[in-house]
DNA sequence: TGCCCTCGGGG
DNA sequence: GTGTACGAGGGCA
């Protein structure tokens, strides 16, 4: 058989025999769409050491465990080494033999996941061919099994994933799930079916369900916070194999925040509205009211016990209809169709770019590069948690505080990886740690490391960058010549996802710990960053502009033609290239009219009228948790004016709106505090935790309080420690009187961020009379 | 100012 | 699974 393969995850298993029984398993899908297993018994884990001691060599050759110990000749840190490849039989044992040995000698290729090892090794791509013998009557889930002969080249292509999205009603009160609701399609919905009943039977059903559907990826929302553990944890109670593995293993848990389901993807649709929208509330309801415009069914799910007490099929509907609208989210942000781009550009299998770390997005062809050129791949050296070797990040350029009109604001084009490029940054080119080559001195970083340059010898890493960047000049060349709308945006997206790797270079290699970097090269490349920043700003202010603000790869300056956005555009178009430079090249990105900063880095907000209408806001947003929507009112209200350029006008909307707060003169609902609430236990001081004050209040009042419930409450005296609140219960008249001065001190808190520059800070915004009228 | 604690999503 | 990683915001010292 013979099958072209787009590749989903894999995994390993020992069932077979006890020793020489590891197999992998790699999980995909085929070109004409069937779901595939993938058995591989002919590869063994291995690790490197750098020039062992003989001792050692004879010490661990008589191994039971160790299958094989080979020469190797590789690249380590600046010097040609002798090493040995020491192979063993089973992957996990790797980690025990870099814990005995690393003291004895240095260890390399010892951090890498054995799925992955094995496609690096064979140079597999995220689409490959593969050759080999069908296993017929395969106890796995997937329509076609093979066991691996040879694997080869193939086109890209992109197969519809069978998704399932699911979502489960359960009692706050007690362990019983009400319903799990299943929505399985591919292209159009294929199946809408609800369990219910008895849990044991319910869940039996559910995990039947999912072996015989079988579906690729399976998703809903907050699954991996909350559906999926509570889903175990009943299963386990019953005693319920949850099997739903495409190998019948166990869904496990691999992490705190996720779970594996081994030949199946988890794409829990909260995680892609976080990564791929910015919004301040991130429910179900608030998601699915932003992207579709509808609102999902009214069911209270704090109340979740007697709303199925006294009406079951709505609480089933709502469960059938959040299962779709889950799935909905998911197809709507493009989520498995990124995945599979980034997959195709970094070579991963499809999950590893769900969620990707970046680290192996780079790993995965940076290793590729160093098997290729005998290069040793060192490990990552996470040492505790301590971020005391960060590296200095981007330059921030004290912003002038005020309003200013018509602001050009120009960026770097992928600055980090322009500047990795121009220096010829690389681990293999850093000349202070090489003593096989003399240092010419022709690159040398503001932090004083020496680098090769590009005549004496290529690094890696600059060499990727540039084929990526080339391969992204051409995509967005293809997809600006491109007839057919469906493959111009095939282009785009597969420009982005270009983008999206070279950006994941800087995040690693600005670190100190990551296995293809160290401090100096973390370091050299923003120092490098800031000396090019610096130097446009310079320039501009040389040519007479009057530079605003600017951050790592964007300068903001004052256009000579205040109200003439024509001759602005233009401007910056031609100030851009001229300062521009063969590797660092600067484009006019947009331009804002007004922008506005109190004078606070990493804080300003903007209109944007070039390319499009839009609004900047960095840094000021209030955002979720324990805010109250006074808060977010008044602050709309204050940048509007701002945005107006009418300054009077801010600062009269700030005064007058905390005016009126003072005064009681607002909605009561616009200061209610909402957050859920533990087991009043959980927490480390409970009684001062004003959810637990609030939740305590409720209950005396006769109301029912479950721990996770959401409680919503006013503060009504803030100058107790702690604080005193009062629920907030609908439908009921409050009747306390809401702390006035506190509310409007916290509004007035946030709003002197933005009326500072007016000369109107906290204080004064609660008075009411600026400070010069004050003295 | 800096440390410690908590939340979010879900029911 | 050849592991180790959330990030923002408020309260309190």
């Amino acid at each position: 058989m013979e099958k072209n393969v787009r590749l989903l995850n894999g995994t390993y298993t020992t069932k077979e025999g006890k020793n020489n029984g590891v197999k992998l398993e790699l999980f995909g899908k085929t070109e004409d769409g069937k779901s595939i297993t993938i058995v591989e018994k002919n590869f063994d884990p291995y690790f490197k050491i750098v020039e062992p001691p003989k001792s050692l060599i004879n010490n661990i050759s008589r191994d039971g465990e160790v299958k094989n110990i080979s020469d190797e000749t590789l690249w380590v840190t600046g010097k040609i080494r002798e090493c040995k490849r020491v192979t063993i039989k089973h992957p996990w044992k790797v980690p025990e033999y870099k814990k005995r040995l690393s003291d004895r000698c240095q260890i390399l290729d010892a951090d890498i996941p054995f799925v992955l090892r094995f496609i690096y090794d064979n140079n597999i791509d995220s689409c490959f061919k593969v050759k080999g013998k069908e296993i017929k009557n395969h106890d796995y889930t997937t329509d076609l099994a093979i066991e691996a002969k040879e694997f080869g080249e193939c086109e890209n292509f992109f197969p519809t994933l069978k998704v399932m999205s699911f979502d489960m009603e359960k009692s706050i009160e007690n362990d019983e799930i009400y319903v799990i609701s299943a929505h399985v399609r591919e292209e159009e919905t294929l199946k809408v079916k609800s369990f219910k009943g008895k849990d044991k039977g319910l869940i039996e059903d559910f995990v039947e369900f999912i072996n015989d559907e079988d579906p690729d990826v399976i998703t809903g929302y907050n699954i991996n916070g909350y559906d999926l553990p509570e889903l175990e944890e009943r299963a386990e109670q019953l005693n319920v194999s949850l099997n739903i593995c495409r190998n019948h293993d166990t869904m496990r848990q691999r992490n705190k925040r996720d779970y594996q389901i081994k030949g199946r993807m988890i794409a829990d649709a909260w995680w892609a509205v976080k990564s791929e929208m910015d919004l301040k509330r991130e429910t179900l309801n608030h998601v699915a009211k932003e992207l579709f415009g509808k609102e999902k069914l009214d069911v209270d799910p704090s109340n979740i016990d007697q709303e199925w007490k006294e009406n079951r099929e709505r609480v089933i509907e709502y469960c059938e209809k959040d299962a779709e609208l889950a799935g909905d989210v998911l197809e709507e942000l493009g989520v498995l169709q990124k995945a599979m781009d980034l997959g195709t550009v970094s070579m991963l299998p499809v999950d590893e770019c769900l969620n990707p770390r970046t680290s192996v997005l780079i790993d995965s062809l940076f290793i590729r590069e160093a098997i290729d050129k005998d290069i040793g791949v060192l490990q990552n050296n996470y040492q505790g948690g301590e971020d005391s070797d960060q590296v200095k990040g981007g330059f921030v350029y004290q912003p002038d505080p005020g309003i200013h009109k018509m602001i050009p604001i120009l960026d770097f084009k992928s600055m980090y990886p322009s500047e990795i490029m121009k220096n010829n940054i690389c681990l293999t080119t850093l000349a202070s740690i090489d003593d096989t080559l003399p240092y010419e001195g022709k690159i040398e970083s503001p932090v004083g490391a020496k680098f090769y340059s590009k005549d004496q010898r290529e690094g890696i890493l600059p060499d990727l960058l540039e084929e990526l960047m080339e391969k992204r000049d051409e995509t967005k060349a293809k997809r600006d010549n491109a007839d057919d709308p469906k493959e111009a945006d095939y282009y785009d997206r597969l420009q982005a996802a270009i983008k999206v790797v070279m950006n994941s270079f800087y995040g690693v290699f600005a670190s100190s710990f990551y296995r293809f970097t160290n401090k100096d090269i973390g370091e050299s490349i923003t120092a490098f960053a800031r000396e090019s920043i610096k130097e446009v700003i310079k320039e501009l202010e040389d040519e007479g502009y009057e530079v605003v603000y600017s951050d790592t790869d964007s300068v903001f300056f004052k256009s000579p033609h205040e109200n003439d956005l024509e001759k602005t555009i233009e401007l910056g178009k031609e100030v851009a290239e001229k300062i521009s430079g063969e590797y660092m090249i600067l484009e006019l990105e947009k331009i804002a009219d007004p922008f506005y900063s109190h004078g606070k880095k990493k804080r300003y907000i903007g209109r944007i009228v070039w390319p499009e209408e839009d609004r900047m806001v960095k840094g000021y947003e209030t955002r979720r948790s324990d805010s109250f929507e006074a808060q977010n009112e008044a602050m709309k209200q204050v940048f509007q004016e701002v945005l107006n350029e009418n300054q009077q006008g801010a600062v009269d909307a700030a005064r007058e709106y905390i005016e009126n707060v003072k005064n009681g003169n607002i909605d009561l609902k616009k200061l209610i505090i909402s957050i859920s609430c533990k087991k009043f236990s959980e927490y480390k001081k409970p009684e001062q935790m004003a959810q637990v004050q609030a939740a305590k209040k409720m209950m005396k009042k006769g109301y029912e309080f479950t721990p996770g419930q959401r409680v919503s409450w006013i503060v009504t005296n803030s100058t107790k420690t702690p604080q005193e609140v009062e629920p907030w219960i609908e439908y009921e008249e409050f009747e306390h009187e809401p702390d006035w001065e506190y509310y409007a001190n916290r509004i007035a808190k946030t709003l002197a961020r933005l009326t500072k520059t007016f000369g109107w800070d906290q204080d004064a915004l609660m008075m009411g009379t600026d400070q010069q009228t004050l003295f």
